[in-house]
DNA sequence: ATGATTGCAAATCTTTTGCAGGCCA
DNA sequence: TGGCCTGCAAAAGATTTGCAATCAT
């Protein structure tokens, strides 16, 4: 069985209506490979309903969250979601700033880290930012035609 | 000479007006310990100049901001400001999830760090959250009369 | 005197909420 | 059928912008 009915089948033993919709929705995520905002789902969405409404993408954004079927992160852009990430290990991501796409980091920092003293800690954010190996030849591309070489 | 006049002078070479409410909201930042909502510099010189408005307080707040005199950063809360780091030294921050004040991290995690390969690193972002030694106790307090414990 | 700064009002943008009709179970 | 979902409209919160009056230099 695939994510997406994986998913859509947890949504319906929570009682929740399964519409083509939020059936989409979950596919929408389960296929993504990096963070999406709310708009990102809106324009995706709304190729395949043209008369969907953004309060109803933010409706079952927030049903998915509520659920734990995707995560919450806010950047410099806005508010971005993405599937939930398997917590059984601790780990970080690395993030693509072209393409989003988010890679795993296993290692975690905090253990080595030396903190000042006297200072509860209660969790950490820790996130390395680039562009990732399909990316990075179309960047430089990118960079190099601006410099006049085509 | 303290911070504050210091950094009123460069604002006045660079051709800027230094008006009371500017004044004041450069020494709201120089003595402050932590991050600030825009809310929070708005409640603040509000006491003094009761007819402040709110685009001011944005308006002026961009003006520190293009000059490098404070920084921005996105927490969940929203975007909040502070001071600018003394940036000669690369470093991280403690954050007290109580009074938000903040503390340096001397060491920095990536040179440690083994991230997949073929990815080419930006930058990175590192933060840890918990509680500092002022308001360790006074959360603990809170706690324990949460539980009847008065 | 001159131009930057401010307050006010209104516009944007993002996100949330009330309501009535439509659809899933 | 019953109640959850949806679209519409409007509200609410955060941030920006145009304009005329005011203030720093």
């Amino acid at each position: 069985m695939g994510d997406t009915e994986r998913i859509v089948q947890q949504m319906s033993e929570k009682g929740l209506r399964i519409t083509d919709q939020r059936r989409t929705l979950v596919k929408l995520f389960a296929d993504a490979s990096g963070y999406l905002l709310p708009k990102d789902v809106y324009d995706h969405m709304q190729r395949t309903y043209p008369g969907l409404s953004f309060d109803t993408v933010y409706r079952n954004l927030r049903v998915l969250l509520d659920l734990g079927i995707i995560e919450q992160i806010v950047f410099e852009e806005g508010v971005k979601f993405k599937l939930h990430c398997d917590e059984s290990h601790h780990h970080h991501h690395m993030i693509c700033l072209h393409c989003e796409k988010t890679l795993p980091i296993r290692s975690c920092p905090m253990p080595e880290m030396d903190v000042p003293g006297g200072f509860q800690i209660v969790k950490h954010r820790f996130e390395v930012y680039g562009y990732c190996s399909d990316c990075r030849d179309a960047a430089e591309h990118a960079a190099a035609e601006e410099n006049g070489r085509p």
